[in-house]
DNA sequence: TCAAAAGTGTTAGATTTACACCCATGA
DNA sequence: TCATGGGTGTAAATCTAACACTTTTGA
């Protein structure tokens, strides 16, 4: 059954991630320095070669648990990248993905061992081969997602302030909302709930800490912001 | 330099074209049965693999030409397919464009030559491997496109009415949209130009054709249907 | 002469935007 | 007591959607 196959030239395929998090009122990615050759010591994004026995997102999901060691991180696919020479060593083609995740959740500890840092999306510095231009889609495909469907909750913990979710919004489109009107539509959206608990650090007041009804949405699945 | 890579398995990588065509009112794309194992007989999207000295996109447009005989063809990735075993034969994975061509440049020669025919994106029969799920992902993403890019004329003669032009944003939406609302909107766009020329085939009357100005599109880009 | 497609404006309703003050509390 | 962030409603402006008739001409 190679008769066929074999004629064409394999290549390999490489999973890299930009994984979003949500900081501080930023928006960051995370970026390490590259421990292998080529391009050791440049800053780079995580990722990793996709084995025989899995899929390409099995592999994406593999290397997102090595990374974090959460499972189950709101994932979806940037796109292949496969300009002949884009990986200095051989022929690498490279298929990123973007995740969500909330930064409260991932051990700090292990992010220092694994050697990646939070960077500010807007002060991404220069990546090694087209992770950069790897980032600009993940961005763009991020922001069109995020306006589109609620899963900006996975940049958040699972309670949360409306002015915590206002400043994240403002993160990811890069401009500033009227408070409110962004509270007005949010009540509208019923999966949107609040609960009875109250958050004091981050006002002497106390503010309002909502949730993300998966089940309600799932009813009334309509969202726009 | 192979010592790192070496370690991990290579892989076959194709890519598949979901090629949209607007004739009859109706959009549709090409599909073919397979003429080789595995599948022989399947119906199927028009693919090739990629070579070790082209990058995907060229790739792409490498089959698209050895298909359609046309080159510089509106084209867009869809995405990587890369389940295990999507492909029964070997472990390929699959890289998806969608392009878009005006039915009436396209040789029905050579479309016979390859054993394609078109046929309406409502009426898709069971396709070989994922490639049904390349067709979906592909016409949405496509609609998205249409919506805020100005490529619909990729589908039309370089000469269309207006009439066209609602047909087709009808066919690619899969709603009636108002004719007065929707010429409002194009005159509008200074970069949809009238030409002298009427168009005497659709109508009694007559109806004027229109153009893409693309120069006029450069500086005053904004465009929304 | 009539069937068939081309072409053209107005209005009501819905949505979006702009905007400013009082409240509760910890320091 | 005061500085800080939390919380609330209204009105003007803009955008969207609904709607019907006249024109031209080839058959």
């Amino acid at each position: 059954m190679t008769g066929f196959y074999g004629e064409h030239s394999k290549v390999w395929v490489s999973v890299d991630c930009i994984i979003f998090g949500f900081d501080e009122g930023k928006l960051r990615i995370l970026v390490g320095k590259r421990q292998m050759d080529p391009g050791r010591g440049e800053w780079s994004l995580y990722g990793g070669f996709v084995r025989g026995d899995e899929s390409i997102d099995d592999a994406a999901n593999r290397v997102l648990y090595d990374l974090t060691g959460l499972r189950n991180l709101y994932m979806r696919q940037v796109g292949a990248f496969g300009s002949v020479d884009r990986d200095p060593g051989e022929r690498v083609i490279s298929i990123a993905y973007y995740a969500l995740i909330s930064v409260n959740e991932y051990d700090d500890q292990l992010r220092k061992q694994h050697g990646v840092e939070w960077v500010n999306i807007d002060e991404i510095p220069r990546l090694y081969s087209d992770h950069n231009e790897m980032v600009l889609k993940a961005r763009k495909l991020m922001r069109q997602k995020l306006s589109t469907e609620p899963v900006g909750f996975r940049l958040l913990p699972s309670l949360f302030t409306l002015t915590q979710l206002q400043h994240l919004y403002e993160a990811v489109y890069g401009e500033e909302l009227d408070k409110r009107n962004f509270r007005k539509r949010i009540k509208e959206m019923n999966f949107i709930e609040k609960t009875e608990l109250i958050d004091k650090k981050g006002s002497k007041r106390g503010a309002a800490l909502y949730r993300f009804n998966k089940r309600i949405y799932n009813e009334e699945p309509s969202f726009k912001l």
